[in-house]
Order: structure tokens, then C-alpha cells, then sequence
RNA sequence: GCCCCUGUGGCGGAACUGGUAGACGCGCUGGAUUCAAAAUCCAGUUCCUUCGGGAGUGGGGGUUCGAUUCCCCCCGGGGGUACCA
């Protein structure tokens, strides 16, 4: 082969890997295991842009540096394809949602496949696949018939649960519920199935109750609080509101604890840690009760500071909350009303962009403080949220910024009750200070009076210690089609049931009109014939959302065709969990939280024999793109659109601009302080957004309109600067690069080496074609070792020289260091260097250069596979074995040493290796050019670090 | 507001536990080869400089013989979260 043909060599390589199933693994093995996972991708009708594939390249270089360490690796791939975009897409479309699904899947697997991923597709999944979900359904199921028993900590049998109420009620019974009515064991026994039922769905892990969920009307579905940020959906950023609808939720807060406990558990970054434990949200307090003033209602309340209970001179309620209706007086009722009325007005955007406008009304009842015997005031606002905590406070405006703007705008009483004067600086909460004017507390620091008041709140009966998260369960209803069927029925009642394990998978059933029913319905609600079972029973017309089959996806890899079980206990107890997962932070409390919740359960279980399922992640960052626009006159000149260069437009003023986005592809030097477009670029524009096919395009340069250019001097092209700056790579900024483009002129080996070059795998940062020039050139080089510009093969097999040896083993060492701690892009410079050496050094040996091939085979596969076997080896370089770096190789016989005079260089010397410290001091000092600078000072020290430096401290 | 991450040449980024700041690559400059270009190769490239040196890792302080690295304060960028009691 005369010169490095990329093309050729990936397309030959491929297809042998094909052939002989070089991929494919086994679960039965000697070796030790090791999984790696990408994060499951939502086939999305774009396509993989060159962001997409940065943690699979190193994944995929990971995994294949394990496998020539001796490890059996699991690396598989597959699609969570059930979701929103594939369904909105059907409304506009017609086309159905399985049908565009399946063309997307289609066109990734040939992106991924491009790019020479080592996955063993024999295991890949589909969550829309019914023998997938088969099993989704049926962990929904053991859900269903679940309940969790704190007094074991654990999920436990619903039959265990209904044994004990028919023995002795629900009295003794320490579970997670919502139950709060006490039963006895008559009473149960007596209780309808219906009732019974009801009761159930109180303590069942998988549960329907009605609630106040997110509704988005636009996608006309309910959304899991994870799924809604700034008010918006994630998706599409339509509106939110709290609605009242009976949904399906999962009780994930019963794992609260042991979700955050276990995290100390995981090789996790900090933020991603940090991420999960603030959306768990614990906080220690107390739970306590106030009395009603000429009322048998008590309100009960949580506070994390109950040391400040004697400045507690207010009470407010949430707007929804039950006991406004009982306790408003009749002088207040028409005010409440008005109130009420407002908030129900207002949305979930508006509240929370104008948190700090203070809200609320009196209604007219008084509570007694438990602890002053005063009577206070009880008042309800909107900065008191229903669904957290007891949805009232007890308000302590001194000690509360929220109870203090609310105090001081309704003029209500302010008593001091921590004095901070100690801890000047400090903010209220930073919970410090001296307590005052709260009696026995006197005198206390904060963190002993709440103790105090702790113990004396359990003493007195008012209250008890308790413990609050702010994760909420997560509603498990979608009004969709587009997803899991709920392998529920109801009979008249209402009640629930389940299907036999034997009728599961419940099939999807085929539509044609994707538009959501009415009444907020999914479009299912249309197919009577479906819904209407011959008994009289109805199906659940809601489907589940996209976590459910993406929270258990990576163990369905491990046995991906097991039609007896979700997964095969031999094949869960040989994979055991993942090693590796590598993706992006956007998992971080949605997916990452609801898997970790079901693989809990699931080991509660005894089905898979870890509590966690990922051991260490990565997060990979973002590839940004380049967003080049141009500036577009706010003023029209003689009815035409203007266009103006950057520079012209700075000048003016850009204020009296816009800027109107352009296809990256368009602009010439795209991401470069000069990105221009000339003439071409112009008629491309144009063509692209024919609105402005008149418009005036003015530069330095002269003036361009309607296929003329006016020169302003003897310029004969346009040269019009465009505004660039880094930002997002997407679709609506018109700066998409498409892996393949890249992969068709530099070939795979290139671009998955040039993407780990550009930067550390962690970190977001801008992608920029033109340094990939560097990585090819390297490539190009390598191959230099191997063949000369005839094709002439160049390799002989003898005795490696020392200096061979040298360059070989520092870059053996280097490399194996830096796979370790997936620094890929330090590894492609160590390369780098070898090759430059090695090319240097004029080394063509044998021995030498197959062990570089062994090395660079995780990052560049096809072209080592083709250089392994020109080397005169017949089977794949995947199945060599890694070189280990020999340190005698690296010895050295000297160290320059940098000397110093007062820690600042000042030259350099070579001593050999063996002298003593006395000896190197002494070597420093006679010196010539460390002379010049002590020369008529003392020497106060040297300092002397044998094989790193020499610095001497001169007065 | 709170929490987490981050700040190094024109650019992407190196520097493992404190020890030669700027590896490697892009870009740029000069040169070789060429009729010319591409490709390739060689040399240079943090800034200032009176060519002795001086300054320098967002800014200011500190610890140390020595700080990009550790500590304190401040500023900028990114992400998360938000009336969470």
C-alpha cells in the first residue's frame, strides 16, 4: 500500500470484525468482568452531531483497553425509543411514531457504526420493543405489589402487608404510607375490596392517587417535577400548571435515605453528588402542633428551627390547604376568597418569577403558641407550598428573611429572638447566634437551644423530631401514546387490578390519529374496542413515562433475549453492575435517581446483588459550536433589508442592529475573528432564506445586491465579517457538524483521536475542524514507520536499540497512566511524542513498533488492525496482549537539574546520578553562572531534592 | 440567594502527591523543496526589554527555600437549585 488510505483500510477492517464477530461476548468467561455503558441515546431525527460521540470514543477506548488487560468486557449499545419528540412529530406528520423510530434507530446505528465502536450488537434493546417492555411492565408490577417496612428498611411483599392487617390492623405497622387514619383488625376484615383497595394504594410503591401534578396543556401531558425547569417544560418549554388529576405515581421517597446515604457509596463527581443530594433535599426538625384558638383543630407544622418558637408571632397556611376552608372567619371570608381567586389565576411561571413580591391574607383565626401562650394570627400566602413539609409554618420574622418581608409589608409583630452580635457578617442562614427573649433559652447558643427545644417538644407531647426531603414521589403517568401500556384494568369500582404475569407483554395498540383525546386524555382513550375488556373491566388508557424503561435498560444487556426473565440471575450475578458509565450531566436527577431507586428495589428483592447500580461515572462535557451571525439594519434602506460587515456595524453602534443566524457551512473561516462571507456565501444565503434575496449586503469591500457587487475600491469579492461566538451546537443555530463529514475526509481513527485531543473528557468546550489537521498529519506519520512513499515496507525484525526501548516504554508508561484516569487527551500527545521521536531516531524495528500498535489500538482501531496484521499477525489486535513498561528501559544515567537562586531559575546543570546531596550542593555552587548571583552575598541554604531541583537561598 | 465546577500564550489545552510554567496540537513568522500550489521538511513563536535582565497561570493578601497547585478575601464564566420552613 503506497500511502495511509483511511478509507479503505476501515472499510476492510469493519467488515472482517463482522465476519469474525470480533465484538461479540460471552457470559460465560475465566476472565475478570468488566461493563462499560455509554448513556442510552433517544434516536432523535437529527442525527449524532460531533458532540454526541465524545464519551463514546472514550468509553469504547476504555473498553478495549480492558479487554487487552485481560478483562471479558461488556460494551453494549441500544435506544430508549419511546418519548414525546417521535409522538409530536406523528401529530404533525401522520407518520407513525414506531415507524419514524425505527428509521432513526436505523440511521444511528450506521453514525455509531462509522465510527468503529466495539459494541456487541447481538445485545442491543429497544425499550419500544415488546419483549422489552414485557419486563418493564413486570418490574411496574412488583412495584405495584409493594409496600416498604421501615422497620427493615426495605421493599417487602404487599401479601405480608394485608396478612398483618387481617391479624392485627395497621397499628403496629412501620411502613412508608400516606395512610393516616388507624384501622384495627375488625375493621379491616369488614372493609369492602374497594375500601381495601383504597387503603392499599397508600402504602403500595407503584400507587394512583389524585394529586396536584405538573399538566402541560401544549404537549398535553403530565410531567415529573424533573421534567419541568423554570416553570416550562424541558421539552419545548411550553407552560406548566399544578393541576388536580388522579395519576400514577412511584414512591421514591421512600428510598430517600438510603439514595442519599449511598451516594457516599459511588465513584461519582462532586457536582453530580451534590445535584442528587440537593434534590433529595434532607433537613432535620420537628414536627409540632399548634392549637386553634376557639377551635378542636390543631395545625401542625415543621421547622428546622424550633429554638426560635418564642419569636413565632404569625402562622401561615398554604393556599390549598385544608384547614383554610374550616378556619376562615366570616368577616374574612370574602377577602380569602379574593385571594384565593388570585393564586388560582396565577401561573407556575408567575409565581416563581415573582418570588419577591409578598402576598397573602388574614383569615381570621388565631393559634396559640405552644410555648409563649400567646395568641398569634393565621394568615395564608403563596410563599408557603403545599406539598412540602406540612404546607404550614409557624413564622418567626426575625430569623426569616420570607417571614420578615411578609411581617414587615403586613405589619405584623417582630420579636428578636437570636442575637448575633458575636458573629458579625454572619446571615440568617448561617444558623449561629446568641438566643434572647425566649425564657429558658436564654443564653443558649443556637445549636444547643434547638436541641433543648427538641427535647422539650417530645417531652411536652407537642411534636416529634422528624426528617424532611424535598424529593417528591414521581408521577408515573403519561397522557401519551407513545409509551409502556399500564398493565392495569379497573372494574366499575374504580378499583385496581393487575394483569397476570402470563398476559403480559400488554401490547401498544395500533393507531392511526395521534392527537390527544379530550378531557386530558391520551389518544388511547379513543380505542374503545381496546380499553373495554369482555368482564367489564376498562384498561388503563395512560402510559409511562420515558424513565421507566430506560431505569433498568442496563441490566436487560447483560441477557438481552431472556424470555423467562427481566434478566438471568447468572448472568446478573457474573456482570454484577456497571464499572463505567459515561454521559452527560442532563441525567443527573431524572434518570440517574429513578434507576438508582429501581435497582434498590430490585435488590431488595434479591434479583440483582448490588445496591447500586453504577459504580463510577463520568460526566462528559459538551462540544460547543460556533454561532455565526450576521448584522441586519433595524432600519431599512430604500425598502431593502441592509446587511453590514461586523466591523461597519461596531462602528455605528450595534444597537441598531439584529442579528440574523447563518449556516455555519456558509461562512468562510467560521469561528475565527475574520469569518467572512464573499459572494458565493452570499448567493447561498440567499438561496437558504430567499426573503432576502434583495436585500444589500455592504463591506469595506463595496456593496453587494441582486447578483452585483459595487467595489468600493479595486476589490473584486465581498469580504462581509461576521459575528461569531461559541455556543450551543443544535439544529436552531445552524452549526450542526455531522460526525460523517468528518469521517468521510480524515476517516474514524482521526476523528475519534482528534476528539479526545481537544480537551479533558469533563470539560465543555468549542469544536473547531481545523485542528484536526494536527491529528492526521500524526497518522500520516505513523504509517511513515511502516511504509516509505513507494509502498516499500520498511519493518525489520532484529534487536531493538536502547533508544527504541527509551522512547517505546516512557510512552507505554505515560499511556497506561493517563488511560487510568481517562485523560484521553494527554494520551493522544503521548503518542505524539512517540512518534515524532521514533521517526527521529529513524526506528523501523519490529519489535518496537508492534507494541506502539498494541497501545494505539483502543484509540484508533482500523489502523492498527491493518498495521497488527502487516506485521505479520493473523488474528485481531483486540485479542493482543498490552504491553507493560519496563522501567529499566527508562533509567537514566544524569538529570539536568534547574538551579535556582531564591526559587528562581537560574540555570541548568547535568549531574549524574549517585551523587550525594553534599556533593550536588557543591557542584551548584561552583557553578559559573550561579557564581555571578552569590558573589558577594551569603548563602543562608540550599535545598537540594535529588532528581528535582537545586535552590539555593542567597541574603 | 444557596450549592457545585471553572479561570494558564492568538486558540484548544499540558504540568502526577507543592519542585524547570506553557508539553502536544492549531494558528502565525521565516526558510527548504516546487515553474507554481498542495503536501512534506527545518527553525522560531508568553509578554516587555536599554539584551544585563524584568514581569507572568482572573485580582489582592497569606503559608513556604519554592505556589498554576495549599489557605483567606474579591471578581469573571458555566451548571444545578430556589419562597423547601
Amino acid at each position: 500500500m503506497m500511502e495511509y488510505n483511511p478509507r479503505a483500510i476501515e472499510k476492510k477492517w469493519k467488515k472482517y470484525w463482522d465476519d469474525n464477530q470480533v465484538y461479540k461476548v460471552s457470559n460465560k468467561s475465566d476472565k475478570p468482568k468488566f461493563y462499560v455503558l455509554d448513556m442510552f441515546p433517544y434516536p432523535s431525527g437529527s442525527g449524532l452531531h460531533v458532540g454526541h460521540p465524545l464519551g463514546y470514543i472514550a468509553s469504547d477506548i476504555y473498553s478495549r483497553f480492558k479487554r487487552l488487560n485481560g478483562f471479558n468486557v461488556l460494551h453494549p449499545m441500544g435506544y430508549d425509543a419511546f418519548g414525546l419528540p417521535a409522538e409530536q412529530y406523528a401529530i404533525q406528520s401522520g407518520i407513525h411514531p414506531a415507524k419514524s423510530t425505527s428509521d432513526n434507530i436505523a440511521r444511528y446505528r450506521e453514525q455509531l457504526e462509522n465510527l468503529g465502536f466495539n459494541y456487541d450488537w447481538t445485545r442491543e434493546v429497544q425499550t419500544c420493543d415488546p419483549k422489552y417492555y414485557k419486563w418493564t411492565q413486570w418490574i411496574f408490577l412488583q412495584l405495584y405489589e409493594s409496600y416498604y417496612d421501615n422497620d427493615i428498611n426495605k421493599a417487602q411483599s404487599i401479601r405480608l402487608l394485608t396478612e398483618a392487617f387481617e391479624k392485627e390492623g395497621n397499628l403496629g405497622i412501620n411502613a412508608v404510607t400516606t395512610q393516616e387514619d388507624i384501622f384495627t383488625a375488625e375493621e379491616w376484615n369488614e372493609m369492602t375490596a374497594a375500601q381495601q383497595e383504597d387503603i392499599l394504594m397508600n402504602y403500595r410503591l407503584a400507587y394512583r392517587k389524585k394529586g396536584y401534578v405538573n399538566w402541560c396543556e401544549e404537549l398535553g401531558t403530565v410531567l415529573a417535577n424533573d421534567e419541568v425547569k423554570d416553570g416550562v417544560s424541558e421539552r419545548g418549554g411550553y407552560p406548566v400548571e399544578k393541576k388536580a388529576m388522579l395519576q400514577w405515581s412511584l414512591r421514591i421517597t421512600a428510598y430517600a435515605e438510603r439514595l442519599l446515604n449511598d451516594l457516599d457509596t459511588v465513584d461519582w463527581s462532586d457536582s453530580l453528588k451534590a445535584m442528587q443530594r440537593n434534590w433529595i433535599g434532607r433537613s432535620e426538625g420537628a414536627q409540632l402542633f399548634f392549637d386553634v384558638a376557639d377551635s378542636d383543630e390543631k395545625i401542625e407544622v415543621f421547622t428546622t428551627r424550633p429554638d426560635t418558637i418564642f419569636g413565632a408571632t404569625y402562622m401561615v397556611l398554604a393556599p390549598e390547604h385544608d384547614l383554610v376552608a374550616k378556619l376562615t372567619s366570616s368577616e374574612q371570608q370574602a377577602a380569602v376568597d379574593d385571594y384565593l381567586k388570585y393564586v388560582n389565576a396565577r401561573s407556575e411561571r408567575e409565581r416563581m418569577s415573582e418570588v419577591k413580591e409578598v402576598t397573602g391574607t388574614f383569615i381570621g383565626a388565631y393559634a396559640i403558641n405552644p410555648f409563649t401562650k400567646t395568641k398569634i394570627p393565621i394568615w395564608i400566602g403563596e410563599y408557603v407550598l403545599k406539598d412540602y413539609g406540612t404546607g404550614a409554618i409557624m413564622a418567626v420574622p426575625s430569623d426569616d428573611d420570607r417571614d420578615n418581608a411578609f411581617a414587615t409589608k403586613f405589619g405584623l409583630e417582630i420579636i428578636d429572638v437570636v442575637d448575633k452580635t458575636d458573629y458579625p457578617g454572619a446571615t440568617l442562614s448561617d444558623k449561629i447566634g446568641k438566643m434572647i427573649n425566649s425564657q429558658y433559652l436564654n443564653g443558649m447558643e443556637v445549636k444547643e437551644a434547638i436541641e433543648t427545644m427538641l427535647e422539650k417538644i417530645e417531652e411536652e407531647g407537642i411534636g416529634t423530631r422528624k426528617i424532611n426531603y424535598k424529593l417528591r414521589d414521581a408521577n408515573y403517568s403519561r397522557q401519551r401514546y407513545w409509551g409502556e401500556p399500564f398493565p392495569i384494568v379497573y372494574n366499575q369500582d374504580g378499583t385496581s387490578f393487575p394483569l397476570d404475569e402470563s398476559e403480559l407483554p400488554l401490547e401498544l395498540p395500533n393507531l392511526e390519529d395521534f392527537k390527544p383525546a379530550s378531557g386530558g386524555k391520551s389518544p388511547l382513550a379513543r380505542l374503545d374496542d381496546w380499553i373495554n375488556l369482555d368482564n367489564g373491566y376498562v384498561r388503563e388508557t395512560d402510559t409511562m413515562p420515558g424513565f421507566a424503561g430506560s431505569s433498568w435498560y442496563f441490566l436487560r444487556y447483560m441477557d438481552a433475549h431472556n424470555d423467562e426473565e427481566f434478566v438471568g440471575q447468572d448472568a446478573v450475578n457474573y456482570w454484577q453492575d456497571v464499572d463505567l458509565y459515561i454521559g452527560g450531566t442532563e441525567h443527573a436527577v431524572g434518570h440517574l435517581m429513578y434507576s438508582r431507586m429501581w435497582h434498590k428495589f430490585l435488590y431488595d428483592n434479591k434479583l440483582v446483588p448490588t445496591a447500586e447500580p453504577y459504580k463510577k461515572l463520568i460526566n462528559q462535557g459538551m462540544i460547543q459550536g460556533v454561532i455565526e451571525s450576521l448584522y441586519l439594519m433595524k432600519e431599512k434602506k430604500d425598502g431593502f433589508s441592509h446587511f453590514m460587515c461586523a466591523g461597519l456595524a461596531k462602528e455605528q453602534g450595534v444597537e441598531n442592529f439584529s442579528k440574523i443566524l447563518i449556516h455555519v457551512d456558509f461562512v468562510k473561516e467560521y469561528g475565527s475573528d475574520n469569518s467572512y462571507i464573499d459572494i458565493d456565501s452570499i448567493k447561498k444565503f440567499i438561496d437558504w432564506r430567499p426573503s432576502y434575496k434583495d436585500a444589500i449586503f455592504e463591506c469595506s469591500k463595496g456593496v453587494y445586491q441582486k447578483g452585483v457587487f459595487t467595489s468600493k475600491g479595486d476589490a473584486t469579492d465581498s469580504r462581509l465579517v461576521t459575528q461569531s461566538e461559541v455556543g450551543k451546537m443544535s439544529k436552531s443555530k445552524y452549526n450542526v457538524i455531522n460526525p460523517d463529514v468528518v469521517v468521510e475526509r480524515y476517516g474514524a481513527d482521526c476523528f475519534r483521536m482528534y476528539e479526545m485531543f481537544l480537551g479533558p473528557i469533563e470539560q465543555s468546550k468549542p469544536w473547531d475542524t481545523n485542528g484536526i489537521d494536527g491529528v492526521s498529519k500524526f497518522l500520516r506519520k505513523l504509517w511513515s514507520l511502516f511504509y516509505n512513499e513507494n509502498g516499500d515496507y520498511l519493518v525489520k525484525d532484529e534487536e531493538p536499540s536502547k533508544e527504541h526501548l527509551k522512547i517505546l516504554h516512557t510512552a507505554i508508561k505515560k499511556v497506561n497512566a493517563d488511560i487510568e484516569r481517562f485523560s484521553m487527551n494527554t494520551c493522544v500527545s503521548n503518542f505524539m511524542v512517540c512518534v515524532n521521536d521514533l521517526k527521529k531516531a529513524k526506528c523501523n524495528n519490529k519489535a518496537v513498533l508492534q507494541d506502539l500498535v498494541i497501545l494505539l489500538s483502543p484509540f484508533a482501531p482500523h489502523v492498527t488492525e491493518e498495521l497488527w496484521h502487516a506485521l505479520g499477525n493473523d488474528t485481531t489486535v483486540n485479542d493482543a496482549t498490552y504491553p507493560q513498561a519496563n522501567e529499566s528501559y527508562l533509567v537514566e544515567d544524569s538529570y539536568t537539574y534547574p538551579i535556582s537562586i531564591n526559587g528562581k531559575k537560574r540555570a541548568l546543570a547535568d549531574f549524574a546520578n549517585g551523587l550525594s546531596k553534599e556533593e550536588l550542593e557543591k557542584g551548584a555552587l561552583e557553578l559559573e553562572a550561579i557564581q555571578k548571583w552569590t558573589e558577594g552575598k551569603t548563602i543562608r541554604k540550599v535545598i537540594v531534592v535529588p532528581k528535582r531541583m537545586i535552590n539555593i537561598v542567597v541574603g
